[in-house]
DNA sequence: ATCCTTATTGCAACTAGTTGCAATAACTAA
DNA sequence: TTAGTTATTGCAACTAGTTGCAATAAGGAT
């Protein structure tokens, strides 16, 4: 926990109790969790833990690139520790879900800061598709054929 | 609004008073526009229109690929009309936001789909960064120095 | 060790968004 | 044109998430 500790610090900010229990719960289950999930666990961890410090502490840790934050479809908000810089993939079909490295983006990073001046620190995006399995299912098509695609957020 | 029709009813589902009225609004305003601003709107277009309905038919809608949904950060959900396919770059000290054509990430989609099989259809991806006037202002950095970088939704 | 500044929390009230279900109405087919 | 099927809506109650503000406590300075 010190790590984090010195890196608020040297922020201005400070680590406390509340912080603390959701590094911990998030350490520990090390997988996408809804606030909701991460309020249960971190009461466990400190009771009188409270739902709108939670939801803060999310935020600020996510501000503060400790956490990742990601929609991962139907307004599915989901936070993760910050241990690799990686991406999502997830089928709109079966939700079945796959991590791409960054290096995949690092490409398309590079070439948007040469075009607009933008230096892009997206850490976490989430693409939806269809997976192999769903495509035979489910042929893919545009949005004047018989078929949903498109659309739908991804960030 | 009979190209929409025929689009949904070629998939079995039905055009209402309710979906005009909510493509109608999208449509003349032409912009990101939060479920609350729609709302408002639409009941303008249509009085009764009730929230529950926006919220469902904006979901609906935007999985058919009728609209397009992204977060642009702190929370922020926000609809707009699918013309073309684009993306976003937004900053993250300042908010300006800038258009990317679709071409600058056909060629990632097309590496996902031969490294995954997965084949992508998010055609509305947000990219976080920092655009180059806030860029001087606040020099970017890693997790472990001094300054909020990476984290915070994308996808 | 103690004081002081101010970041952070908890409370309470609020706004945003979701869900189940019965009633309605859009479209299809006869 | 009418009847039948079922996608869609509205209602009401619910869950999720946010905000303002006074009280608290983390951490730097003395």
């Amino acid at each position: 926990m010190e790590p984090y500790r010195s890196i608020l610090q040297k922020r201005g900010y400070r680590m406390t109790p509340q912080r603390i229990a959701v590094l911990r719960v998030m350490a520990e289950f090390g997988r996408h969790m809804t606030p909701i999930e991460v309020f249960q666990q971190a009461q466990q961890e400190l009771p009188g833990m409270t739902e709108p410090t939670v939801y803060r502490t999310l935020n600020f840790l996510s501000e503060q690139g400790l956490l990742l934050a990601a929609h991962v479809g139907s307004g599915q908000f989901v936070y993760e520790i910050a241990l690799r810089d990686h991406h999502h993939l997830i089928c709109r079909e079966c939700g079945e879900a796959l991590e791409i490295g960054h290096e995949l983006l690092a490409q398309l990073y590079e070439n948007l800061k040469n075009q607009t001046g933008f230096q892009i620190n997206s850490m976490h995006v989430t693409f939806f598709g269809l997976c192999p399995g769903c495509q035979e299912k489910k042929p893919s098509a545009q949005i004047s054929d018989n078929s949903s695609t498109a659309g739908q957020q991804s960030g």
